[in-house]
Order: C-alpha cells, then structure tokens, then sequence
DNA sequence: CTTGAATATGCCTTGACAGGTATATTCTCC
DNA sequence: GGAGAATATACCTGTCAAGGCATATTCAAG
C-alpha cells in the first residue's frame, strides 16, 4: 500500500505509469515519449517494478513493461473504506444542515 | 492528483489520514494515538491541509482536522480509467467477446 | 567475434523533506 | 493580565532520492 502510493507520488513516474495505462511499451519508447533520459526511465521503471506495479517482459534486446493489475485492485479496496466513512459523514452533515443548526451541541462525543 | 499521491505516501501521514477516517480529531489526540511529537503532527496536517486533504475546525484552543470527500473522490475517478483499461485488456487476452458482452448487460441490470 | 542497439547500473551531486528541539502564538480561565 | 494548555512555526541536521553522466550488460546480425 505505501509503497504503492510511495511509487506513484513521483511526478515522472506517474507519467510512465499513466502512458502504460495505454498499452505496454519499451523503455526507448516510454524515454522519447515523455521526453526523458534512458537511464532516469529504467530507474524509475525499476522503482515501479520493485513495488509491483509493473511486469517487464523481454524481447530481443528490448524490456517491455506492462501495468499489473493488484496494486491499482488494492488501492482500490483502501479507498473504499474511505468512502464508506466519509459518505456516512456527509450524510450526517447534510441532516445538520437541512434539519436545524441549533442542534449542534449533539455532538459530545467527543470521547477520545 | 500529484499532491494527494505526494501528501499519502509518507507513512505518517497515512497513518493520520487513517485516523482520520473513523472520525475528527484535535492534533494532541492524533499526536498521542500514534506516538508522535505534537510538533510533527502539525507539520504533516499542514502538509495533509495543503493537498487539500483535511478541513480544520477551532474550537477554543484545538484544532479539529478532518478529512476532505474530494481528494478521495479524484483518486478514485483516476483509478477508474485504470480499472477499465487493465480489464479491457484482460478480455482482450481471453478471448471472451460474447461473453463480456453478456457480462456487460448484467452490469447495466445492476446499476453498474 | 565485432559492432551497434537497447537497457541496466554505479557514482556523484544536489535539493527536498522528515525529525528534534526551542520558541512563538492563541485561547481559556482565574 | 498572568498562567497554562493546545497548537503552530523557525531553525538545524541528517537522510534519502532524483537527475546527470559514464559505463557495464545483453542481444541480434553480419
């Protein structure tokens, strides 16, 4: 999880990863598209792979990356237990606003 | 996009957001349900407030953080182009046109 | 087996950032 | 208005990671 969100929060490495959302590509391909260096492209390749979130598949002298499925599955499954809360929340705050604001004090629990 | 994936991918500040979660919190609570230092607590909220993660809310001298729907929200409409385009693929590699056809209108019954 | 293409790796430098500590700020209450 | 709680900020320091560049590695073809 972490190392997911770890891997995609670097700007260049999330523009590798939305270019493989497309289709799989080789490292040349991915460096003169986004107009990087061979080696930073490997590296972060490297990165991205080392958390999972590529497959490399070899081709004569060439590496073609893909995406993997489960870490994008997983951050998934997290954020949906956000989702849940916090649409719960909203709920909670939409009756405070359309019912009456006197009711404020409701809100004790505030039990740590 | 970038400063949500930035602000979650330090371990932390992931933890507070998971915090979070079950419901709002004064910083010497957070500070003290994860064992950190108030000092670094304010500086990952401020850091979770400037992604645009968490709303804060004085009462008295506290400071109430609690979670933004939006972030959310924007992450999981990005992860859905994944879904689909990683899952277009698959049918692509099974070979089950009819099938995910089939699939598709049991889909649209459900609400999708 | 040499050459050249495609890719990976090692080394270096630099900037960003997290933690530690002290201090400033803001509020309540007496 | 003084004391103390709750929080924010400033400054310092160490660490880590990304870019640049040179070089190693692997492969196909002649």
């Amino acid at each position: 999880m972490n190392a997911t969100l770890t891997a995609l929060a670097e700007p260049n490495r999330l523009r590798i990863v939305e270019l493989l959302r497309d289709r799989p590509r080789p490292v040349g391909e991915i460096a003169r598209r986004l107009r990087l260096r061979q080696p930073q492209v490997s590296k972060h390749l490297r990165v991205l792979s080392d958390a999972g979130l590529v497959d490399v598949r070899p081709v004569a002298q060439q590496r073609i990356y893909e995406l993997r499925a489960e870490p994008f599955n997983e951050l998934d499954t997290w954020l949906e237990t956000f989702r849940r809360s916090m649409s719960d929340r909203m709920d909670r705050l939409e009756d405070l606003i359309s019912e009456r604001k006197a009711k404020k004090e409701r809100e004790k629990e505030r039990g740590d």
